[in-house]
Order: structure tokens, then sequence, then C-alpha cells
DNA sequence: AAATTTCGCAACCGCTGTCAC
DNA sequence: GGTGACAGCGGTTGCGAAATT
């Protein structure tokens, strides 16, 4: 199938976004939402194709997003959920209430894949030869904090940014009980520490799954986390990681 | 202190899936 | 059923900043 290109070259700006740019998009959506990403930039009048437009939204705007370094626990689910799921980014991105998928693909790529090659390893050291350098996304956060901006809000060393109130109010109580499991155990990962995971983290997630699909498929509700997407095959996609983590519990369950 | 190397992150590109006509 | 438009996803890249030499 022949396509357009998602949008014309001529004219558009790309790169780095500016406070203006996201301070218009923001103001846009939140005015007249996103149902049409293509047309949007021309509505809100920046000169962005539809799919940048999204992308900054998705990645860094969105008012749901939590800011920061990942915390031990969140490192540790994204191993866990990778060696699950693979390089399905999304999936493992909607079971991390707060993060996106380019921020967990960004993480992974960057130390976590490192670390798990390594600790896999039989003599394995998982040295990085760098510390952390600063809080994640410090520095582009910077340039958001203008007096309209909303997304400042999240700012970096920030906890957790949602609120129950918010854009996340589709989500179920499974996703928070996640987030504060996961906020529970506390502090943001150094380098130093040993990422080790409370066994009542995992527990509470796999009990959460099992329940969830305890009267069918209908896991998008539990796991769903923006409710605008309608695409089936999140459902579909939920069904496998249900169905993985029950086969993971029951794999664990019969060496008992 | 300067030059070089390495790292982390934001953003882009191209492909696929879904939906409407 | 075929086609085109759109949204979404995953891979990749470019650049600025920090660390190292």
């Amino acid at each position: 199938m022949v396509r357009a290109p998602c949008c014309e070259k001529m004219g558009l700006k790309r790169g780095p976004w500016t406070a203006e740019e996201d301070m218009t998009l923001v103001a846009h959506i939140e005015q007249h939402g996103h149902s049409n990403w293509r047309a949007l930039p021309k509505q809100a009048g920046l000169l962005r194709c539809g799919k940048s437009c999204r992308l900054r939204w998705i990645n860094y705007l969105r008012p749901d997003i939590k800011r920061g370094n990942f915390t031990s626990d969140e490192e540790e689910a994204i191993i866990q959920l990778h060696a699950m799921l693979g390089n399905r980014w999304s999936t493992i991105a909607a079971r991390l209430p707060g993060r996106t998928d380019n921020e967990i693909k960004n993480v992974w790529h960057t130390h976590l894949k490192k670390r798990f090659e390594s600790s896999s390893k039989p003599s394995g050291q998982a040295a990085p030869k760098r510390k952390a350098k600063k809080p994640a996304v410090a520095a582009t956060a910077s340039a958001l904090e203008g007096p309209t901006s909303e997304p400042a809000a999240s700012s970096p060393g920030q906890s957790l940014s949602m609120s129950p109130g918010q854009s996340l109010s589709t989500s179920s109580a499974a996703d928070y009980s996640m987030a504060s499991s996961l906020e529970n155990t506390g502090s943001s990962s150094s380098e130093s520490e040993e990422f080790q995971i409370d066994d009542s983290f995992w527990s509470e997630t796999l009990a959460m799954s099992v329940h969830s699909s305890g009267s069918g498929m209908e896991t998008s509700d539990t796991f769903g986390v923006d409710s605008a997407s309608p695409s089936s095959s999140n459902d579909e996609m939920d069904f496998w990681v249900t169905l993985f983590m029950q086969a993971g519990d029951i794999q664990s369950l019969s060496q008992i």
C-alpha cells in the first residue's frame, strides 16, 4: 500500500520543541482534545506535523506522566515484563503508570539491557562506567517552566504526578495499587544499589492479574491506561499478558 | 584546562494495524 | 473485498551534557 508521507515536509518545523510550542499544544488539547492528530497542528497554529504533536504530548506533555528517576522496583518490573513480552514497550508502559513507552525503551537500551545481559553472564559485573548525570528530563523540563505550563507541575523528582481525578481517571484501582506498590518501596535507585524487589510487589501484581481475568477476558479495564485508545489489540495483549503471568504463577506453584 | 569519549534523552522515520468509505 | 487515511508502535539517530583522559 502506498502511503503519503505523514506530513508535508515543506514549512513544517522539526527538532526540539520550544516552551511556546508546548504551551500552545497543551492549551489546545486541554480545550479541544486530540481527536484528530493530523488536523490538530493546523487548528492549534503549530508548524508541526500531527505525528510530532502526538509524540510530544504522549511522551512529555501529558499531565499524568511521572517524571524523575526510575525506582529499582520499576526497573525490575521492566526487566521482568520485557522477559515476558519482549520489545512491546507500549504494553510494558501500560503496566507502569506514568511511564511512557519511549522512556522505558530508553531506560532499557541505556542501562537495563546491559545490566540484564551482564547479570545473565556467570561472572557478570554490572559496573557502570558513569553515574547518572541528572534527574531524568531535567534539561527539557526546565524549558517548560512557564506561567501556563501545566506539565511543568510534573517536575523532576516528583514522585507521582498523577492524581485520582486526573487524566488517569479511567485507570483502575489496580493501576493505583501497582503504582503505590512501586512508590512505597521508595527512593530512587542509586546505581550501586542492587535492585531487589519486594516479594509483595509481584504477588500483588500477579494476584491482580489473575483476579482480573477471573471473569473472562475483561482485562482491559484493569490495565488500560489510556481509555482513549480504541485498540482492541490492547485487550488481546492484556489477555496474553495475563496468560503469561498466570503461566508464570502456575509454574512457580508447580515448583513448590 | 582542553580535548575526547561516552552516555542519556528527545525526536524522527518507517512500518503495521485499524477503521471508514 | 479493496483502498486510502489515520493512529500507534518500535527502531534508530542526533545532539547536548557529563565523565574521562
